[in-house]
Formats: structure tokens, sequence, C-alpha cells
DNA sequence: AATGAATGAGGCTTCATTCAT
DNA sequence: TATGAATGAAGCCTCATTCAT
């Protein structure tokens, strides 16, 4: 066994906890099977954290970290509603590109609320903190305020909680094509109700630099 | 200790496994969890159910049920639209009258996927199929093909579903009130740009009862 | 569930728990098999023994009371070796005849042993005693001491018992009538070279009743 | 506590299973049981072995290795009819000596012909087939069949099961004595009556070594 | 840095037995 | 007489975790 840097064995076994808990569920995501799938000893698990608990955790800001990735690469100089757009097909996208990330999400989602409450809320808060600012940004100078930028943050949730929800259940990847052009009319519908069929056309020139 | 009909005992069973498991998650729901909900002893989970799988697919069917009948308990003489809303609707409300429910409901969703692969997708596909359904009967003599109406049931499911996320996330009940109305009027616009805003108020004529 | 003397019951709940024991063994032997393969209630055993312990009590007896039958039911004016030669062949035929008795017995054995040390002996002990009877009543007027009776009386017992062993274990109808050529051929031999070749062809002549 | 190697740990338990096994009957030998025995901790038992039926397996493969052995170690140079009497007197002496691996057999083939059937019968083959390829060798160049030699291994296998029943039964030093050797004058003046008294004791000239 | 050995707690299940009707 | 309902003890097995090297 090659002797790694204990900040890289960290890191695969937040990797391998991924593909364990995509495939047996949070609850079967023993910490052996994590050790054999991340090619470690089962020692090692706690020789690179103290606890179970505390690779959770790493887990759990692992896939924080990449739904903050998701809603910050945007064009900022898009509008509102493509901006809204693209952040739900590309979180969509990603999860069709990698169901054990789709499947580990929803799984942590239930861990970190049934065991932490809040917590499981901090997920959910920073990620829709994420979408919610993007959004004001690319609100750019035009009148939305903000109860109406949390109502699409909500709704992208929704659309992509949803899509998340068959997409794993069925496992599907022609499906999941229609389900995602689905979604986006869904998404694109409401927000010309919502917002107007106006002017979001209009090419943008103000622009200040985004975070 | 009153004595039980075995039958009795097993629907106490269902609905305890449903508290239990809405409470500490699929793997969290120990026989000996069950039994002290229910009030029992922990061998009459098996005097009672060959094996805790016998339980958990009583509870399954359980699940089922349930949302068979949110989606028949409908007018027959209301139009697709309201219909579908209606559908959307109930559901929403009995996951936020029934949080617990909601929960089961979830985890039940994994379980299935994980333990029996096609079994997962069998209530995804019941509950689908309800929706479906339901959906053409409202169709009525409109020109709307079954494409249109699977469309239709697969956007009811991404809003109620992606709303379950939210809402045993959050546990919010006024929260969860705005987010039930967001949903409808997503839905709404969805189905007034995919359907168009025509005729669907004009009374219906024919229909005999169904079934 | 027609209403049976608790006699006839308890005989039944003997013969079921025969078969019960050949086939799962003394220990795969529960009151739950044994009552079903009674066709009766669970509870119905501890209605008509104590427990357990009991029926088996009864059990070993019946075991008992069939080797009695098949060491006294010979013919009073043969010879011994004739005499010693048919109570081997009887328990053997018997054994063959019936599969489950012969497992019964063996498996009631090793039960006695562990359970009750000294009954074990017992059952072994009565079962000898009625061929040493048997033997000491045939050897007549012949000048056979008790030490070579005893003597036979074990060989009878070494034969049978092994050929048990490998009639149980291979199941094998064909073959267990070459064993018990076999066996009964070693027996002759033996008794020829114990006993000398000579006069046990002679007829015997005086000869009283035994019990 | 030591830390003992896993394979010697193996060793171990298959040793304390053997003599639990003889105490407690085979299904009276529980993980736990056998685990004190070994004075090791219960789940140690999981740690060495997947399960306790491939212990069992472990057992029974040392049981049948010890049966190989006593077929084996015989004089090359000896007559059959030695030979033959030296297996049985070895076998016997041995479950004198080892009581305990004494009642293990026999329990042991109780257990693998439920469980297991041909497998049960594998054994008894195999302990078989080494004598009689034992018993081949030691014919040398005499006109002796297989069919003979294969009743003559029926007849020690006969006489040291028939044996071994009595000696775990009564568990009599002294009656064992016995009891083998009149074991042993009936194989002896069966043989006899069987291969003809000639030429036997004859000095054998051929025979290289065997293996 | 790494790992084989070890363990207490708790999982599901089965058993003999008893209770109440 | 007969039987469904109920239970405590004990079975096998797995888990996260720690110890010793």
């Amino acid at each position: 066994m090659p002797r790694i840097s204990a900040a890289q064995r960290r890191q695969d076994f937040v990797h391998a906890a991924v593909e364990v808990i995509a495939t047996h569920g949070i609850d079967g995501a023993t910490t052996r099977r994590i050790a054999e799938q991340a090619g470690a000893n089962l020692a090692m698990v706690h020789y690179c954290y103290d606890s179970k608990e505390d690779l959770f955790a790493d887990v759990y800001e692992f896939v924080v970290g990449k739904f903050r990735d998701l809603t910050t690469t945007v064009d900022p100089q898009a509008p509102l509603e493509q901006t809204a757009r693209k952040m739900l097909r590309d979180t969509m996208e990603y999860y069709v590109e990698s169901p054990s990330f789709a499947v580990a999400a929803l799984e942590l989602i239930n861990w970190a609320r049934r065991q932490h409450g809040s917590r499981g809320i901090a997920l959910f808060d920073q990620a829709l903190e994420g979408v919610r600012s993007t959004l004001r940004e690319a609100a750019g100078d035009r009148d939305i305020d903000d109860a109406t930028t949390d109502e699409i943050a909500s709704t992208i949730a929704f659309l992509a909680d949803g899509f998340a929800v068959g997409w794993i259940t069925y496992g599907d990847r022609d499906l999941a094509e229609k389900q995602m052009k689905i979604a986006d009319s869904v998404l694109e519908s409401w927000l010309t109700s919502r917002l107007g069929a106006t002017n979001h056309r209009t090419p943008r020139r103000r622009r200040a630099a985004s975070r």
C-alpha cells in the first residue's frame, strides 16, 4: 500500500463514500465498504477520521460545494430568465452525468435532517442562497424584488429535486432527457407568466463583477 | 395488555412503521422500535409477519394505496386543468397534514429502489398511472393525446416530489403554504401554455360516470 | 378439529415427533413442527404435555418399546445361533422398513445421553437386556455362561448400530440389503468360531415357556 | 488478551467446536459457547469465519482428515488381515483416547446428512475410500477382488461405528476395552471365514513403498 | 503511516412456553 | 377441549470502534 498523504486519503474516502452511499444507501454505507471502495484498510478510516460521523460531514461539505459550483458558473451577462433556466439545466445535467452524486445528495439530505435537524436545512439554505444571489445578480437593474427571486429559487429547487427523484428511481437516461425538457419548459412558461414576456431579451448594459 | 386480533395488530404495525420510518429513516426503523411504537412485544412482530421484509411490503402497499386514493378522489365533471391542479394540491396538502407519511413515502421509494429495483419503479409507476388515467378521464372528449397526459402527470410528480423534499427538510408549515401556492401557479401557467388558454372553462356536456 | 381423546392425542404427538425428529433432527424438532405434523394447534402440545421434555420422554419410551418387541418376537424353539441372527436381522429390517424410526432412535440416544446421562444408558441397557435374556432363553440347556451371552448381545448391538449409521447416511435400499447380508455373515462366522461349529443344529428338547 | 494470528484462532475454534459439539451436541454448539470454549469474544468467530456454517465446514474437514490419518498410518508390509484389524483397532483406540472426537464425529455425520445430504455421504465415502485403498495396497499380489475389499471396508465401518455408539453412550473405559477385543475377534473370525485361513501369514516378498 | 486483531452493542429471527378466551 | 395471542430468552450475525504492533 503506497504511502499517501493524509489529505489525499481523506479525499479518497469522501469519493468512495459517495459511491458507496449511492449503491447501498446512507445506512448501507458501512466503514468497511467505504474502506474497500477506497482500497484502504478498515482501520484507516478511523486513522483519518475520528468517527464515521466526521467522514460523513466531509462528504456533506463536498456535496454542498458541488451545488455551489453548479449555481455560480453562469454567464454574468445573461438575463434572469436565461440564468435561472441554465442553473436548473446544469443541475439536472450533472445529476444525469453523475447518478452517484444524485443519489448520494438525496440520501445525505435525509441523513442530515435526521441526524442534525438544522444542519439538513443548512445544505438546502446554502444551495438556495447560491441560487438566490446568482438570480439577484442576474436581475441587474430590472425591478425585481427579493420575494420574486426567492420564488424563482424555490421553483428551481422544486423542479431539480422532483427531477432527481424520478431520475434516480428509473435510472433511464432517455426518459431523463425528456423530463429535463419538460422541467425546462415548465420553468420557462412560469417565468414568463411571473415576470411578463417583455424586455428580458433586451441586451443588458450594466454589469458589475459578480462575487 | 388487551388481546388484539392479528389483523388489527398488523395494521398497528404498519402505522407504527410509518412513524418510525419518518423519525429514524428506513434503516433506523428497527423491529424493536416499531414494536415499541406499536405498544407490542418485539416477538409480536414476527408473530404477525414472517419477516421485517414482509412488514415493509405491507407498509409499501399502504403508501401505494394512499397515493391511489389521492389521485382518484376527484370531481369527474371537472375539466382537465382543474383536475390536474387538484391532484397536486391534494397530494401536497396530505403531505403537510401528515408529515410522517411524506417522509416515509420518500424513504420507501429509496428502500424499494435499493432492495427491489423494479419494485421501486412500481410504486412510482402505480402512482403515476393513477394520475394518468384520472387525467385521461378528465380530458373527456377534448383532443388531448396520451403523450400530453403523460407530460402533465410527470409535471405533477415533479412538483409534488420537489415540494415534499422541501417540506420535510424545513418542516415549516407557513413556508409550506407559500410553496404550495408557488407549485400551483407553476402548474397552472405551464398548463395554460401547454394546452392553450382556450375553452377549458367551457362547461362540459357529455360525461357518463366513470367506473 | 374433531374432539379426540387425550390419550390418542398424545399418541399422535409421539408419532409426529418421530417423523419430525427424523427429518429435522432432535433439535430441529420444534414444538411448532410437531404440532403441524400432528395436525394440531401449537398450544395443544402444552395442553397434552407439561413440556417438550415430557413429550420427548414419551417418544423415548416408544422407541424403547419397539426395541423390546424386536428382541422378544422370536421362535422359542430355535437354537441360540439362529435366534441371535434373527434378532439382528429383524432389527436391521425394521430400520430399513422404517427409516424415520432408525434416525429418530439414533437421535434420541444422543439426546438422552446429553440431557440425562444415565438415562441414555438406560435405553441401551434395556435393549441389551432384552437381547441377553432372549439369548439366555435360547441357550437352553447348552453350556453357555452369561459372559458369553453378554458378548453375543454386544456383537449384535455393534452390528445393528453400525448398520444403522450406514443406512441412514446413504439411504440406499439396495446397498442396505447387501450390508444386511454382510452383517449377518459376520455374525454367523463369529458365532461359529465363538461357540464352535458343533451341535447347534441338534433339535432341542426341553423348552419351558418364557414369560 | 494476547493477539493471535487469525490462522491460529481458526484452529482454536475448530478444536473448541469439537469439544462443544461433544458436550452439547451439534445444535447445542452455539457460537457463544464455542467462543467461550476458545477463550475468545463472540464476534471473533465472525472475524475468523464468515458464518457458523463455515466454521463447521472446517470442523468437518478436520474430522475427515483425522479418519484419513487413521487409515493410512499402517505398515505397508503387513498382510491384509493384519492391516484391516489394525485400522479397526486404531480407530477404536482413538475414539477411546479422544471421546470428544468420537461424539463430534457422529454428530457431524448427522449434521452433514441433514444440512447437505450428499456431503454427509462424502465424509463416509472419504473415510471408506481411505480404508478401501489401504486394503487394496495390503492385498498386494493376492487374488482379492474389489468387491471383497469393499466388503471388508464395510465390516470395519460397521464395527467401528457400532463400537463408537456404545462407547459414547456408556463412557466406560473398562467396558470399552472389552468391546474392542470383541470387535477385533469378530473381524478376525469373519476375515478367516471370508478369505480362508491360508497363506496370509506367509511373509510377503514383493512390496515397494507406496507413495 | 498503516494494519491485523479484537470487542460491545445491537440488528433480525426463532423458540418454548403461557395467557385469555 | 381447544386455540389465537403474547412474551422473554437466546440464536446468528454485523457494525463502528479501539488496541497493539
